[in-house]
DNA sequence: GTGAAAGCGCTAACAC
DNA sequence: GTGTTAGCGCTTTCAC
């Protein structure tokens, strides 16, 4: 890999012009055509690590998910990574697995990397973002918020368990039930206190047991489900506070030789790639989150940090909403 | 952060000393613990950034995958990732979008940043690998071949395309049509012809029209079905040649009312997320795709180059195969 | 076993 | 507008 020191000798010219060609600062026309003449023949590309050993940052955005085979948060990914290239970033994703002490390693790495800034969604309360704060680096939480003083992006998590239960009590359901994630996320709690207020105020009963908390997986809505109905009273709805729990429910439902249409199910999050009759899918009550926008959101706010902006911490909330499928063969807009 | 001069400073060593405790070289055991205590109270990490600079090489391979909304994609980064990570690896992901300049960009990219090493899913028989390849830095193709001479590891796709038609043969089914990938990429022709020859073997015709090019996702298979459905004579099965265009078959036949029981669907690749009915789920033929053991066979592939291994090339041929779907709650083995 | 010193390739003062 | 030069923090000879 040719260096500027040769590109410099070959175009006649010092480094620091080569250099100042390269970062579009002021240099002649003349000179600014040499150098170019004499990169393109070297193939000269600008070594990144010197770069940034030299301006200690670097041009990459971490990016720390819990679950990348999670559709919701491929979007949310896609939605940076689109945003990041825009401005000549690179995203880094890092899968979590919800577990603290990787994610722990991954914030370390992104120090040691000196990468510009870091997006999360934390897996706990406890990430402890103190180093990189102090170095420097901004952070932005996303769909799950941390206690830490940081910017944010996240859902109005309420107003989506609400209406999630609200559509299921509008469609005539009386036991409804809640498969809630893991208690101590506050994204979670918040969507089945939604939940709960609906299912309080208009007096269908929150019934003994009809409260699950389960992983965020397949596996943990199934079981989840397969729990309700084993019950003496078994509802006769279910909302579930994320998309792949509701996968499992579905599943566990199916099994049980019980349709969509029998049984209410309503999921916060949109159920990926269904294959069902159009009849079930819409007896589906999906509140569709803004997963590709909520990605980019928190890419713009980051990349503005990073660019200086020092204005007060901010928290960005997205509203959900309850709609209809989009049009199979539709690409949902950004 | 600190640097190794300041740990220097405080243990009473030099800058070499630390730099060769932190490497594993032979220094006393005495001096040892003096640079660990300073460097824990100075919360000392080394800097990467210039450790690369320095030795021309870095911990991070770069992943170019074609699409990170595939859940078939992000099994394969699992596995890549989770062994990257068990050699202190980190990864890149890159979204190509099938697109040859995304894919440029990134090769570029990944070369500028001194990354380790490259694992690909080529967009296109025309990806040019040689500036990458003449730097020294490893590449392996995964799933998708190149006709670049590097490692490569992928999928008997023949042979795939061979079980999922014969699956719908011996199911009964005698008009057969193909919805197969764009023209031109390797892997998927092979499953077309997969499908061709069992096709004219067996002697259930090739019907004029049954063979539909489609992009690799839903919108694809769904707009293909329904050509197909459209037809004089319609077939009464389908082998489609990933898993997206299955998804995007079985909407298309949800919304022309017929049942997965009545048409038969055979995918190469894996349905994600089902949650038909159990029956319907077992009359789709899938052919399993070990995305994630592709992914660490090539990641392990590219780490012992990356250590210096100079075997010859090599191509790693994995075998599909048609199985049930694995129980629902468990989790798919590697 | 340990230290001194020379870079890795780039950027940013600082002179001119 | 352009060249000279001093590092960024680390690894690695080369002496000792």
């Amino acid at each position: 890999m040719a260096t500027i020191y040769e590109v410099a000798a070959l175009a006649g010219v010092s480094p620091a012009t080569v250099s100042r060609v390269f970062n579009g600062l002021t240099v002649s026309e003349e000179k600014q055509r040499l150098v170019r003449d004499a990169a393109a023949r070297l193939a000269f590309t600008p070594n990144k690590t010197a770069r940034r050993l030299r301006k200690q940052s670097s041009e990459i955005i971490a990016l720390l998910i819990p679950d990348i085979e999670n559709p919701f948060y491929t979007a949310l990914a896609r939605g940076v990574e689109d945003r990041a290239q825009e401005s000549g970033f690179s995203v880094v994703l890092c899968n979590t697995d919800d577990n603290p002490a990787k994610e722990l390693r991954y914030l370390q790495i992104a120090a040691s990397e000196q990468m510009a800034g870091v997006i999360l969604s934390p897996a706990s309360d406890e990430v402890d973002l103190g180093a990189i704060v102090s170095l420097g680096r901004p952070v932005v939480a996303v769909d799950r918020t941390t206690p830490y003083p940081v910017d944010a992006v996240k859902i109005d998590n309420r107003a989506a368990g609400i209406a999630a239960t609200t559509a299921l009590v509008e469609a005539g359901y009386r036991r409804i039930a809640c498969i809630a994630g893991p208690a101590g996320i506050e994204m979670t709690e918040d969507r089945f206190l939604g939940w709960r207020q609906v299912a309080a105020a208009r007096g269908t009963g929150v019934h003994e047991g009809y409260l699950r908390h389960a992983n965020f997986r397949v596996d943990g809505g199934h079981a989840a489900m397969r729990a309700l109905l084993a019950l003496d009273t078994p509802p006769d709805a279910v909302v579930t506070t994320n998309n792949l729990m509701a996968i499992g429910a579905l599943q566990a439902l199916a099994e049980a030789g019980i349709s969509p249409e029998q049984f209410g199910v309503a999921a916060v999050g949109e159920l990926p790639f269904v294959t069902m009759a159009p009849a079930a899918v819409a007896s589906v009550v999906q509140v569709r989150l803004p997963a590709r926008y909520l990605g980019r959101t928190a890419a713009t706010m980051l990349l503005e940090r990073i660019a200086g902006d020092t204005q007060p911490l901010r928290t960005v909330v997205l509203r959900a909403e309850v709609s209809p499928p989009p049009l199979p063969g539709k690409d949902p807009a950004l």
